[in-house]
DNA sequence: AGTATTTTTTCGAGGCTCGAAAAAATAGGG
DNA sequence: CCCTATTTTTTCGAGCCTCGAAAAAATACT
């Protein structure tokens, strides 16, 4: 249950808020690190000392534009590149892409590929996941010795261990356990993410003053996906990946959803969903297994154009969503949204229709009030979120390792 | 942001520890803290001798019945009753009661009242508030001075802060900051607090097997509540004290609620909600103000004898909340469910319905599965939580003082 | 009465952070 | 060009805290 603090996790801790600060502020000095942390200077000079000894840090020239102080100038602190590299694979609907990434974050290596992920069969799925990730490894460039880590992000449900995809929508197959599979095959330690969760890490560190403490991405796309952030942690579900708004009951016994149930969200906000509506085919009518996003952009210019059946299916999404999120408000209060994929390009056919509906629940009592933003490229997201992901990981388990994981202290997410 | 971990901070936490320890266990030996806490025996014996020397522990004579061991006999640990006290003040529909409870958590003196809270004045509310408090305090047997804490519980919504009730079904007054109220008058930190967590906070001292990390307390009442704890802590929204189960919507533009819209669950399974509906009354009759627990009690009668209006009310009373609970577990996963209230004496006649509604949804995937738990009592519940609140909080912020409150660590719900 | 066993305390060692003072590095002024 | 004021960073001793090992305490068994 609960766990004593021992004399060994201080440093351990501190040397993490130190690499932390480091990251977030990008080229901080030792002063501005005691700034943020609380801790004296000496403290922070004796870590910084350290972690610039192990390779971790380095120090870079002050910073050019202040130097018109007095006194000793600062010398900025940043990561040391080289320190260390991770790897992140996206994984999603007919497409598979690959990075690798310097412990300062920037990209390094990558390589993108179609495949035909809804007809694969299993072992496919896994040996184009794994030979990708051995064509990098063996890019003669690079010194695969220095891959940290690897971070999976895939499309659906995975567990909140992070080892397994339970299920997802790209593929007809079910529990494949991703981390292991890669750990076993390269010996590098790997974690199978959820795209959602990804998108929210990355806007928390594309824009942390809109997206701090608690905030929401929502993905609209073929399904409707959600990442959430609560009190400055990633939320999942207590068995999996968890936040599965686009599943929640918007209608009960209504539309048909590809889940194979009735009237949740994404039954009448998802891809499919609006193209069904657009198309008058019925809520009944079988979900497609696609919609191009050429196709969901012209429906989009239709549904602008002119009032008709287009115009009304997006009206329905904005009004699902709208519920959808003032059921989810009434229990984590209202937070700022950023709304992701094509769809999400539809926006301004869907707010009207959301606020609207938003404004009939508990959680949008102050309705005005909350701000939605856009953002219709959800790949560029999923990988920055997977490459912080990974990231993060080598900060706080290889370059500030603790006492082996004790109970209480485990499973703890960080955003 | 983040914040480093000071030297001195250490010991704060590990006393904290170890007060927690005892509370949790009774009458654990040093040997047996030692265990649950990962610290080393000889930081418990210094420990744990400081608080005997400070009062706050208390050696108890050895655990008779395991005497049959060779060695030395551990030698149990336990709260000092009379270390401090703290009162409980419980604000609910008519009715307000009062307890002071020593630090080992027996009440010591209690008083109840009735009141007509739907009518009273504002300033007569906090007038009766106050008195009753008063009345404690000048009780010739107590020693007022070791009075540390005051926790006040009420039906509604309160702010995250734990300073204030902002609205409540019990009043028609708003925004009444209680906890300022009480602090003002009497000098003595006071919480304000929200009667379902407390709820929640009782379930998992009574049963912690069942209710350990992630369980669900809901309130069947004239309105419905819910108490959450996931991950071990008390979940309550961003901005007031969240999870408003019972106003997450369960039909869009479906039944009149006491809160105005549309829809609500609680419009289908509040007590007023099934009284309406067992009068045939329709759903744009207006709510009632109260239905008196007999008149509930009748009602589930009539529904278990014949099949009429009575049974379809709980059944719809069911389905609203099958499919409620279906949403929120599509957000969390599935966790144990405590039925609490009136209406959970009727939870033979909600199951059904509730059962079948659920297993219409994404989170009902194991619907077998999901256990639920009657106690038709909620108010013995309500207090206990409010006892264990106040005190765990004298255990963590007077009896194991920290650096003053510094940010990022602020704000943490211990259930 | 002596031995084995278990719990609790004692004690020295090693680490960590802190505050104060010293050292380092620069700008401004005469 | 040198000296002083200013700011950042490092150094050093002090004070805590936890730990492991050993000692002390308290009981059951033989």
């Amino acid at each position: 249950m609960s766990v004593g603090i021992r004399h060994d996790d201080l440093r351990r801790r501190n040397r993490a808020m130190v690499i932390a600060a480091v990251r977030r502020a990008g080229q901080p000095s030792r002063t501005e690190i005691a700034a943020t942390t609380g801790l004296s200077h000496s403290t922070i000079s004796a870590i910084s000392s350290d972690l610039i000894g192990e390779g971790i840090l380095t120090e870079s020239k002050p910073s050019e534009a202040g130097s018109l102080k007095r006194g000793r100038p600062q010398v900025g602190l940043s990561l040391n590149p080289e320190a260390a590299a991770v790897m992140t694979v996206v994984l999603s609907l007919n497409f598979l892409s690959v990075a690798v990434i310097d412990y300062a974050g920037q990209v390094i290596s990558e390589e993108q590929r179609r495949l035909d992920t809804l007809t694969m069969s299993r072992d496919a799925l896994i040996g184009e996941c794994t030979a990708i990730v051995r064509r990098r490894l063996e890019d003669p460039d690079l010194d695969v010795r220095s891959i940290a880590r690897i971070a999976l992000a895939i499309q659906g449900i995975t567990d909140t261990r992070s080892r397994a995809m339970l299920w997802s929508p790209i593929t007809p197959h079910t529990d494949i356990a991703f981390a292991d599979i890669l750990e076993d095959e390269f010996g590098i330690p790997a974690t199978m993410e959820n795209d959602c969760n990804m998108m929210a890490i990355a806007l928390r560190w594309r824009d942390p003053d809109r997206y701090r403490d608690d905030f929401i991405a929502i993905l609209l796309s073929h399904g409707i996906g959600m990442g959430l952030v609560l009190k400055g942690e990633l939320f999942t579900g207590t068995h999996s990946s968890g936040g599965e708004f686009g599943h929640m009951i918007h209608q009960p016994k209504g539309a048909l959803c590809r889940c194979g149930r009735r009237g949740c969200v994404e039954a009448y906000a998802g891809n499919y969903a609006i193209w069904r509506n657009a198309r008058q085919l019925g809520e009944d009518a079988e979900p497609v297994a696609d919609v191009s996003d050429a196709d969901m952009r012209a429906l989009a210019t239709a549904a602008r154009e002119r009032d008709g059946p287009e115009r009304e299916a997006y009206r329905k999404a904005g009004e699902a969503l709208g519920y959808g999120l003032g059921s989810l408000f009434a229990l984590i209060d209202p937070a700022p949204v950023a709304m992701v994929g094509v769809s999400a390009a539809a926006f301004d056919l869907i707010e009207p229709a959301l606020r609207e509906a938003i404004a009939q629940t508990a959680g949008g009592q102050h309705s005005k009030s909350i701000s939605f933003d856009t953002e219709p490229n959800e790949l560029p997201l999923i990988r920055e979120g997977c490459a912080m992901r990974a990231l993060t990981f080598v900060d706080q388990e290889i370059f500030a390792p603790g006492v082996q994981a004790r109970a209480g202290l485990v499973g703890k997410n960080v955003a």
